[in-house]
DNA sequence: AACTCTTTAGTCGCG
DNA sequence: CTAAAGAGTT
């Protein structure tokens, strides 16, 4: 049984599988990591090395993690309970639940995402008084994740300047009021268990020496305190198994840090890592550019992918006029493909943001052909998803200021402005929650009244019964379907929440499936040692909700052509791809060369783009580009230039060398445009111009230099304007 | 309280 | 340009 297990593994995988004691596999783009991770896993415990019991491994995405575990138990008789499996948000969630007295936290504590954290800092910074413009409630929430991402508390984060010492101000009073409310965000998640385990021996203790091999996936992308849990957890004596790619580090604006790789060697006195550089995706061809491109950054481990798959196809590429005619050229090509018998599916059209699919969306969809664009809003993040959590969410803990407040007028019940800020006053003064508050002060105002005996209702009726019935009651009570009825456009909207009572289906469906512990994080020892199970499933499918915001994607099985960021392709590989909009300032992006190693980073994602083609791959550029409305020229990016020219075949050479723009209305030839002349000036001082908005007018002055440049139009109805002038739209007259 | 208008900001984004 | 948040109006 072992040899089949082993059997195919080229040698350097074979030695990562079978590495006595902790190792770093450094793990090129297509080179069989998911494969060496699992058979892994497999081995040890096949070999006896380990029971399952004693595995923890670490994913990054849910997705990652889930095919994780279908891979195993599809190469194991063996089952995978008993095993950690997930991510590190998925794993602190269920440490936490497990021991929330230890960690100082309610049994039932919830978790805030991102869009939840938000609100809590507005009506924090709000309940404070602060003057929201000079602290914008997005730094103040990049401020503390980016202090707790660094394992760092408010006490512990130095600030030298009044600025800063304000923020670490907003910091305490933040961590006071979830905690106040029992409420852990993403970044608390893994700081509280970290925590945790830093404080209390005897549970450290406990896991270090029930985990014996400790697996990390995405090694690159773990954050510092992400290394320090895994290093607290693992102890003296676990083997920790690390894979990564320094190469396709793409992640050191949220907190990444590649640096951990060279750490992690020299604490575990790892003296070469294992490097498994044959790739089994793609053609020689794509490989060779892609290390060309790779070659130019500086700080790697070092590492060259090959194949013996041959040398394929050349590369082509193409340059166009402008952003409409880079997406028409795309669905041409892809036409051209799918007559050749290539399925839509097979090919990614990739994009460095989010802005560019929409050139590309419109003119697939003008052809007709069938798309589907990744990314996006995902599914318990819709607005009205999230008012449904919200009701539910009250039923498990009425005295949840944040679900309170989003639906406490949701749908509108005559609770306004006025009612709010009342309530809050007595709130702060009684030191209470909002629902206290209202409950004390009832009767004054009827819209709140109502809303309290609704909940009131919804929990008495809930009482005992199943989550999809507590969902059902909520749908049925919370009147949120009526309401999306009259809106225009709300058919969606009520068919997502419908979607949801079949998410809680799934989900009990799944916990009853795999037994109380696995599925739902939330239900560990301890939260299945609830009062009420039925609370504690609740818990755990709120849990979920946010852990897992995305899972629920419609049509995901259709045959369309996949549009994303190049971000989102990672992990991902496709036939055929393209990569459009390759020029400098959009890619390399022109923010992305302002950070220390940006540019290098950038290349990196560059390297990810390339290597995820298998056999053909299509580089194109526009010359000018509509962006925010307005008209940009670029130059060609660098990274094209990068690629040896043997490898690439131009698909303009019928087009004479296209003369120079025009007229450069933004210069940002990201260092290499010439130095600025004086702008010219696209309208005469006296010209007639029309304004989409205030319609006809006549130019009256200018302003400022550069970026900053402004217009002056003088209309006839409501005076003088001024307008930026790369932005505005004026027409002449 | 609900609606409409105006202003503003816009890289990438897991959990 | 466009989505979203804030300000202003009814």
């Amino acid at each position: 049984m072992p040899a089949d297990l082993l059997e195919g593994l080229n040698p350097d995988q074979l030695a990562a599988v079978t590495a006595e004691g902790s190792a770093l596999v450094l793990a090129g783009a297509g080179s069989g990591k998911t494969r060496v991770l699992t058979t892994r896993i497999a081995w040890l415990v096949q070999t006896a090395r380990v029971s399952p019991m004693g595995i923890l491994a670490v994913t990054f995405t849910n997705k990652a993690a889930k095919e994780m575990l279908s891979r195993l138990s599809a190469m194991l008789p063996i089952n995978t309970r008993g095993m950690w499996v997930g991510t590190f948000h998925g794993l602190c969630n269920r440490l936490l639940r497990a021991h929330h007295q230890d960690a100082g936290l309610p049994q039932l504590f919830q978790i805030l995402d991102s869009a939840d954290q938000l609100a809590a800092i507005k009506r924090l910074l709000k309940a404070l008084n602060v003057d929201t413009d000079k602290y914008e409630p997005r730094k103040v929430q990049a401020f503390i994740n980016m202090n707790k991402e660094a394992g760092l508390r408010a006490g512990r984060v130095e600030a030298w300047d009044p600025y800063t010492r304000r923020l670490v101000e907003f910091f305490a009073e933040y961590d006071a009021q979830c905690n106040r409310e029992g409420v852990v965000d993403f970044a608390e998640l893994l700081l509280r268990a970290y925590e945790l385990l830093e404080r209390n021996a005897l549970l450290r203790e406990h896991y270090q020496t029930r985990f014996r091999h400790i697996l990390v996936d995405e090694f690159q992308d773990t954050s510092k305190l992400q290394y320090a849990w895994l290093k607290l957890l693992a102890g003296p004596e676990a083997a920790l198994f690390a894979v990564g790619d320094d190469d396709q580090s793409i992640y050191a604006f949220r907190g990444a840090d590649v640096g951990n790789m060279a750490t992690f060697m020299r604490d575990m006195g790892i003296a070469e890592p294992i490097k498994l550089t044959q790739n089994y995706r793609s053609h020689a061809t794509i490989l060779d550019a892609a290390n060309a491109v790779i070659a130019q950054n500086a700080n790697r481990l070092g590492k060259d992918l090959w194949t013996d798959a041959g040398v394929g196809e050349p590369i082509r590429h193409y340059q166009a006029m402008d952003d409409r005619e880079e997406a028409g050229f795309v669905v041409e090509a892809i036409r051209e493909l799918y007559r050749e018998g290539l399925a839509y599916a097979d090919v990614a059209v990739l994009y460095r943001a989010n802005a560019q699919s929409r050139a590309i969306e419109h003119a697939l969809f003008t052809a007709g052909l069938p798309y589907r664009v990744y990314g996006g809003q995902r599914f318990f993040e819709r607005a009205e998803i999230k008012h449904a959590l919200a009701y539910l969410r009250l039923i498990a803990n009425p005295e949840d200021d944040n679900a309170f407040l989003r639906v406490v007028n949701f749908p509108a019940r005559g609770v306004g402005a006025r009612t709010l800020e009342g309530l809050d006053a007595a709130a702060r003064q009684g030191g209470m929650s909002l629902w206290q508050a209202a409950c004390a002060g009832g009767g004054k105002n009827k819209g709140l009244a109502g809303f309290v005996a609704l909940v009131e209702g919804m929990r008495a009726e809930a009482r005992g019964l199943g989550l999809a019935e507590t969902v059902e009651i909520v749908l049925a009570r919370s009147s949120l379907i009526e309401h999306y009825k009259t809106e225009k456009e709300g058919e969606g909207r009520i068919e997502n929440l419908n979607e949801l009572t079949n998410a809680a289906l799934a989900f009990a469906a799944d916990a009853d499936d795999q037994g109380l512990a696995a599925a739902a994080p939330g239900t560990t020892a301890s939260a299945a040692t609830a009062d009420d199970p039925a609370q504690a499933q609740l818990i755990a499918f709120l849990a979920h909700a946010a852990l897992e915001a995305g899972e629920h994607e419609a049509g995901a099985a259709a045959d369309a052509v996949q549009l994303m960021t190049v971000h989102a392709a990672k992990g991902l590989e496709f036939h055929t791809v393209f990569i459009t909009g390759l020029e400098e300032g959009l890619f390399p992006h022109e923010n992305a060369l302002t950070e220390p190693d940006g540019l290098e980073e950038e290349r990196r994602l560059m390297y990810v783009a390339l290597t995820r083609a298998r056999r053909r791959l299509f580089l194109s550029h526009a010359q000018q580009r509509l962006l925010h409305g307005q008209p940009r020229y670029g130059l060609a990016s660098r990274f094209l230039e990068e690629i040896p020219t043997a490898l690439v075949h131009s698909l303009n050479l019928h087009r004479r060398p296209t003369p120079p723009p025009p007229r450069s209305t933004a210069d940002w030839g990201g260092g290499k445009a010439p130095s600025q002349p004086s702008r010219e000036l696209p309208h005469k001082i006296g010209a007639r111009v029309s304004h989409p908005r205030y319609g006809e007018g006549v130019v009256s002055g200018y302003q400022g230099q550069g970026a900053e440049a402004e217009i002056r139009v003088a209309f006839p109805k409501v005076g003088d304007k001024w307008f930026i002038l790369d932005y505005v739209k004026l027409t002449p007259c």
